[in-house]
DNA sequence: ACGGTTTTTGAAAGCGCTTTCAGATAGCCA
DNA sequence: TGGCTATCTGAAAGCGCTTTCAAAAACCGT
């Protein structure tokens, strides 16, 4: 290597590395590196010599050369089915809070409901070199867990349960019961659901499973014309419930896949000279801001999905230092009671 | 250094690097990276033999290395000031689409409307190595822009126009003024609005001075018990809209800075017995999702977020490859006309 | 078959940081 | 002050990839 004389090293587009610190400090690089991190074992004299001269030089250590040094990249990827819904959007953000603290970096990437891309955007992040991963649910393409295996490191599945991964998420199935017998409760007998996409969803095939069941232990069921798949937004919801209504025999309930699925049937309840909650009751999932605003207000399943991204942030994090982890964490959903449901009307049998 | 003879080295836990797979097919690591890369000038069995011992070792290249070797991190930052708020994350998700295209990653962060806070995480950026940065409106940290130039990599300003800065935008105050002309097109004389916050937002500052020197240009004034600024979302509405009233003689319309603040004040008018657009007329910002499902569905400025995204995308990519980009692009928002507004009542004087 | 090209290829030098290891210093007690 | 231990410090070896440079191989026209 040509080794430059000590002074004519101010190169101006050169942004300053440790070298410069340490030539300007009067240091080794190695001394550099040690007070720039944990500072331990440094006296104090050349300690604030060294802390000068970067500071003077605007010194930015090199990410990628200390990635490679210390083989952390200090960052964790998240795969998300779709980057804009607001759910997941929360759980990124409080998983990145968490992250944050800890000096982390989140990488996001979407998958828009297909597995295959999810292997894509993860395997893209893999080579990036991310230190964990977070995926939503526990359908994946069956090379994904192989490849993260290998890359070794710590994986977390959120929003759902698993047998088989560390996971933080909640019962699907059970929470739509829950939804579904309160419904009950209330004396209704013929309830639908409008869900999203549920290919490759387990949670949205979950929620409705739980519905299913939570029927027939009451000795009904879920009719076909009464079990819908939609798109996600409004839209879907809209187009949903009509689907419902053509179907024959309207239900007298209907518990939707998201908060914006449920205002969707809401508008095109009314749309049919449907009152809500008088002729209709309906429960979404997820709280969103604009629930409780609706005319009626209404009745959701509440994700606490800040307290997923925490949860999943920790196990990482934990599991990346080497640390012990617990393997599942349930955060409980919510059923928050709104005006959006009602009993049925008396006559509508 | 120890090197270890070629026949023991399937040591399990390490994953496999360039030197591996160069072994596997007989070549060097220089072939390897070639094949891996560009490909160029490598002939046809050697490649194969390449890309064949690279998949059966299931070889990932390493990010960190090939970041520090190539001076090229592959990525690229944004700094936006609410990472929850839906049109920035469309802007996210549009900008991630162009660079993903383009090989390049997106590390997005939150700045939470807080100059401090967007310095360190612009900072936090650029020492991961970032090689380009987006950030949200035309008010910085003193420091930001030094910071930015010392690192030398291209920045990119978004929702606002700079004199100073690259920039993908549109004017916020000229089209917050439409808003305005269109409302006394219709013969509304008393006008208000209802902000999100505007300290250190020169989007917010820039549609209520638009709208101001609007009406100041044809004789009217912007009342200051008119002129309210509030927290986003649902309730910043409610909240703004009761003071507007608490203010003295109610206006016959309002233009609010989101449609969550929009939707807020619609409710609030409603409570208070007043109707929309009978009573009071409402523009809202952004096109939001639910915007065209209220009642009445809201006219509103939209923003068009994907193609800022894409525009900002396609800049930084351009100018991280050295190609030459735009310095200012401007992307019209529209505005969109709905049922939330009308003539005022003849009565309204 | 031979000299001159044109392709291919591998050795080796980095990229900028961390960390080990051994030597240099400082500190301490007698 | 000397000797021994406890602290500090710097040289140097990596981390795993890309890329230059020169040597080796393949090709070509005669």
């Amino acid at each position: 290597m040509l080794d430059l004389p000590d002074d004519i090293l101010e190169l101006p587009g050169r942004s300053p590395v440790a070298r410069d610190v340490a030539r300007r400090a009067g240091v080794s690089t190695a001394t550099v590196s040690r007070v720039l991190n944990g500072s331990a074992g440094v006296r104090a004299d050349k300690r604030d010599a060294v802390m000068r001269a970067a500071q003077d030089l605007g010194f930015v250590a090199n990410g990628a050369a200390r990635a490679l040094s210390t083989r952390r990249f200090m960052a964790v990827g998240a795969v998300v089915p779709n980057i804009e819904n607001e759910a997941f959007v929360r759980v990124l953000s409080s998983v990145q809070d968490r992250l944050r603290q800890a000096g982390y970096t989140l990488i996001a990437a979407n998958a828009g409901y297909d597995l295959e891309d999810e292997l894509r955007e993860a395997t893209f992040l893999l080579e990036r070199g991310v230190d964990g991963l977070m995926l939503v649910g526990d359908i994946h393409h069956p090379d994904l867990h192989a490849r993260i295996a290998r890359s070794g490191i710590p994986m977390v599945q959120t929003f759902s349960l698993s047998q088989e991964h560390p996971c933080v998420g909640f019962d699907n199935a059970a929470s739509a019961a829950r939804a579904a017998n309160y419904l009950m409760d209330l004396g209704h007998r013929r309830i639908g659901v409008i869900s999203g996409l549920r290919k490759d969803n387990d949670r949205g095939g979950a929620r409705v499973t739980g519905i299913a069941q939570a029927l027939a232990a009451r000795g009904l069921r879920l009719a076909p014309e009464h079990d819908i798949e939609i798109s996600y937004g409004i839209g879907g919801g809209r187009d949903g419930f009509r689907q419902m209504l053509a179907g024959g025999v309207p239900p007298t309930a209907v518990i939707c896949g998201t908060d914006q699925i449920a205002f969707g049937a809401m508008i095109e309840a009314r749309a049919r000279g449907l009152s809500v909650p008088g002729d209709l009751s309906v429960i979404g999932h997820n709280d969103s801001d604009f629930s409780p605003f609706l005319d009626p207000p209404l009745t959701t399943i509440r994700i606490h999905s800040a307290e997923i991204g925490h949860a999943a942030g920790d196990h990482l994090i934990a599991r990346i230092q080497g640390r012990p982890a617990v393997r599942l964490t349930e955060i409980d959903a919510e059923l928050i009671l709104r005006a959006s449901t009602a009993p049925p009307r008396r006559d509508a049998g």
